[in-house]
DNA sequence: CTTGAGCGG
């Protein structure tokens, strides 16, 4: 098996001080996440994702950059799956912002600049048969890529399967490849065929409800963006040629529905303007 | 019958 942890490790002797924290409680606050990652080693810059623009809710991703790049592998290696509350938080290296590519050996061109694309990787999907389990679920679309996340709906009262999940790819041209090849299939085991499209982005007020953030904002109108602001010094190579390998499943019955995969549209409502920023950036905290 | 949260600045 030919199994290279994307953001686990790094390509080759390249340090990176900047990694990206997941699975964060919607609870923690900024001070106890400092608090966790501070103990490997000095700290740069650390920041809660939250979406200030309505909620304040935390996206439950976070972003820590250390001083020191041995102190950042630390982190990973001391960190990764520590238990934080009722989830445990996965430790990894960010991404580099940029892409620098250093020809060593080979030639190299056109290689699609903006592959490690962030957004819109994760699909929705509905008609999964009932049957399915998770483990199914990503067999049926690991032909298209690393599945970096999954999920199967379940009904709320019965437990039994909605026939609804989602599978997040780690690069959008991999979930662009697995909406074009599974959208209309009717899977074995399945009567109807999949609906497959870009998952919307619903649950975030509701986990700010849950979070307790909802102190008077029904009416309130204070769009701002996203928090943020953070130093970055890792630039680095990412020679990602990961491969798409064919491995299609096959249509059942040439009956294919006609998709309509552009129909995504934001429910929540783009503010105006920029209303209360407060930053609350961690670090500088010297020994 | 679109979840929980995998990439900002």
């Amino acid at each position: 098996e030919s199994s290279s942890s994307p953001s686990s490790a790094l390509p080759d002797g390249e340090t990176r001080t900047n990694l990206i924290i997941n699975y964060l409680p919607q609870t923690l606050t900024d001070q106890e996440f400092y608090k966790i990652f501070v103990v490997v080693g000095p700290i740069k810059n650390c920041r809660i994702m939250k979406d200030l623009k309505q909620t304040g809710y935390s996206f439950g991703f976070g972003f820590v950059e250390y001083q020191k790049p041995e102190d950042a592998a630390k982190a990973i290696l001391q960190l990764n799956n520590l238990p934080v509350q009722h989830k445990r938080i996965k430790v990894s290296y960010a991404r580099p912002p940029g892409e620098d590519i250093k020809e060593t050996n080979l030639y190299i061109q056109n290689i699609p600049r903006k592959e490690t694309d962030s957004k819109e990787t994760n699909l929705y999907i509905a008609n999964v048969p009932r049957s399915y389990t998770l483990d199914q679920l990503e067999e049926l679309f690991s032909s298209y890529g690393q599945i970096v996340q999954k999920n199967l709906l379940k009904d709320k009262v019965t437990g039994l399967p909605r026939g609804v999940g989602f599978v997040r790819f780690d690069k959008k041209s991999q979930a662009e490849a697995a909406i074009v090849g599974m959208n209309g299939v009717v899977p074995e085991g399945g009567t109807e065929p999949l609906v497959v499209k870009v998952a919307e982005e619903h649950g975030k007020m509701k986990a700010a409800y849950y979070a307790g953030y909802h102190a008077g904002l029904s009416t309130t109108r204070g769009g701002g963006g996203v928090v943020s602001s953070q130093v970055v010094l890792s630039r680095g190579v990412e020679g990602d040629a990961s491969a798409t390998r064919p491995h299609p499943p096959r249509k059942q019955g040439g009956k294919i529905a006609p998709d309509r995969t552009a129909n995504r549209y934001n429910p929540i409502g783009s503010g105006g303007g920029y209303g209360g920023g407060y930053g609350g950036g961690y670090g500088s905290g010297g020994s």
